[in-house]
DNA sequence: AATATATTGTGAAATAATGCACATGATTTG
DNA sequence: CAAATCATGTGCATTATTTCACAATATATT
């Protein structure tokens, strides 16, 4: 068992958040950044920062601040995004689509190396981007020819689970399911759901409470 | 203070989780489903499953289990699912179009019903879901004249900020932010962040955490 | 060179969230 | 109709996360 394997998941949120300011201080040639500054730009306690850096390392210097492009490096190392991955999608609907074509991964590290879809309309359809969508069956072949670290999973919920199985049974560690679905994965499979909808149900959820506070608060 | 507002963020965000399974069974006509195996769907702990209904009533029949129709009901009007919302959108690059096109925002109850652009040459584009691009300047104008309930940015991170001056300005409360910039908002304003980079970070965090438990253990 | 000021790193307290385990009440079985 | 079974609702212990508050250390000022 690592020491890492103790550190809070929202510590690694965070650390993704954090990189975003840092990236722009880079760009800007700002050298130091405080706690208190970086927590601002972010929404955060300053204590948070400090303690969230602290489980990786000192990487600041005390009465200073910490060193933005240092700093900046060794969150990248941390996350791993100090190496570029390759990306397949699986289900090319608008939002596959969308994403495939969307730079700010390739910014990121992330580059999409195939396109699939189980509809066999869809396949032999060339993207913009210069793939061709692949039929779905065709991804453990590929993902050993082109070599694959992450799948993303676009397709319609009833799908999902089919798209997941062809991405674990083709030896791939980590999934980022755009579906609704929960998907069944063995163990050794990491998936990280991103349900569209949910964010716009807690949204309203929130505002619900706020006008009813307002209510209240009038009366 | 209501007596709600003391209710775990973590439950809202599982409400959602929980009704996407339940609406199935509702079309499958199962009439009843146990804390069990509704736990089971999204995976989570049977008990918290529980926890979170009884914080809103108590749902349940001890020795039965759950009424599915009537949890969904339930569940639908705590989040403030149980009507339909109007969503305006800003930044119609890929991502843009592919939201404002994708029908599952509609199955759920929201409705698209501007769409606005910061730049001039994307401007009296027509949308094949009907809508015609807009100018960003006439976002109040328009909040105003259809009646608009949310706004959704997917403009690059620099513009992010100045779209949600013009949905703030126009007296929006609700924003659900996709792009890597933090938006400063006065505190009326609820903002959801969706950083899609984000979530690939924490992905391939997990994943090198993965391969390096491997390792050590395989040495 | 002493003092004031800034800012990190961190132990400990406070707060938040989870999960166990069981009393409670419904249903089924013999 | 008693006993067995099932599954909820919940008090409480446990675990996780956040925040405070301050010692440690660097820099600026007089």
């Amino acid at each position: 068992m690592t020491k890492e394997s103790k550190i809070p998941r929202p510590t690694i949120e965070r650390l993704a958040l954090y990189s975003r300011p840092l990236e722009i201080f880079v760009k800007s040639n700002i050298p130091i950044i405080s706690s208190e500054k970086l927590a601002e730009l972010c929404g955060v306690n300053p204590a948070q920062v400090r303690k969230d850096l602290a489980y990786f390392g000192e990487f600041g210097v005390r009465g200073v601040g910490y060193e933005v492009r240092e700093l900046l490096r060794e969150i990248k190392r941390i996350l791993g995004t100090d190496r570029r991955w390759s990306l397949c999608i699986v289900g090319m609907g608008n939002l596959g689509m969308s994403l495939v074509e969307n730079d700010n991964f390739k910014q990121r590290g992330y580059d999409f190396v195939a396109a699939f879809d189980l509809d066999p309309k869809k396949v032999g359809i060339e993207l913009p981007c210069g793939l061709t969508i692949q039929p779905a069956h065709t991804i453990p072949e590929q993902v050993r020819a082109v070599g694959i670290d992450l799948g993303i999973i676009t397709t319609p919920s009833r799908e999902a689970q089919r798209a997941a199985e062809l991405l674990f049974r083709a030896n791939l560690k980590g999934i980022l399911n755009f579906s609704a679905a929960q998907v069944r994965t063995p163990e050794c499979c990491i998936v990280e759901n991103v349900d569209l909808s949910v964010k716009l149900e807690n949204l309203v959820y929130h505002l619900e409470m706020l006008y009813k506070e307002k209510n209240v608060t009038a009366q």
